[in-house]
DNA sequence: TTTCACCCTTACCTTCAGGTAAGTACCTAA
DNA sequence: TTAGGTACTTACCTGAAGGTAAGGGTGAAA
């Protein structure tokens, strides 16, 4: 294993990640939670409606989201997350753990 | 922890990913490796100087990259990664692990 | 006096993720 | 006939990341 095929293997799972909403969305939806469309507008205020569903798409593609559709009047759309998606929360822990590892004492300061 | 708040905890750590040449640059310097500009140019030979100095005086800011010059003629500088850096490694590990955990019978090919 | 290796720095341009604002389709209720 | 709720879709704009190309400073070697 090169050290690039390494990174484009983590350059994968990143780009799944990457998108100013994902995290925001998969940590509403970790646990089992299953929330309608206008459960998460309400969620996540600032975000707008072409950013919600256009994030929820790449993810549904990316398969960590399931999207039920319950054909209805007026719509009614659930999303949660896919096994997959759920099984992001320990690699999500092991970044987190890792930032906290930082020393504080490393002031970059000299010239 | 609200959602939010966690969201944010993994994007800051992102952020530090985040690059288009960082992780590539990233895993040439694991295991404890010193290399110098040039070394890593030959190394990587699709990147341009202005973009690997970029990436690196980034990674050096972050905490990830130590910068180490020899004041020489001609110029000297080596990189190599802080153990924080290095501390990096089992994290990554971990997302490579979920991403080979992907089920490939997933076809969302349904109307 | 010109060239060379090395490590950057600067100016300029292109691309694209993400933002705003508005429109669409459907049926119900008044 | 009009208003309203829900889940999208579309058109347009902006800022920042990343790309290219070129310059700069040093001293030894030729």
């Amino acid at each position: 294993m090169t050290p690039s095929s390494a990174a484009s293997g983590v350059e994968n799972v990143l780009r799944i990640l990457e998108g100013r909403w994902k995290l925001v969305i998969l940590f509403h939806l970790f646990g089992g939670k299953v929330l309608r469309f206008s459960d998460l507008e309400r969620a996540i205020p600032a975000i707008s409606q072409k950013m919600l569903i256009q994030q929820l798409r790449q993810m549904e593609a990316d398969g960590i989201v399931r999207r039920i559709v319950h054909h209805q009047v007026p719509p009614k759309v659930e999303y949660c997350l896919t096994d997959w998606g759920q099984a992001l929360c320990p690699a999500l822990d092991a970044l987190l753990k890792w930032a906290a590892q930082k020393e504080p004492a490393e002031g970059p300061l000299g010239s």
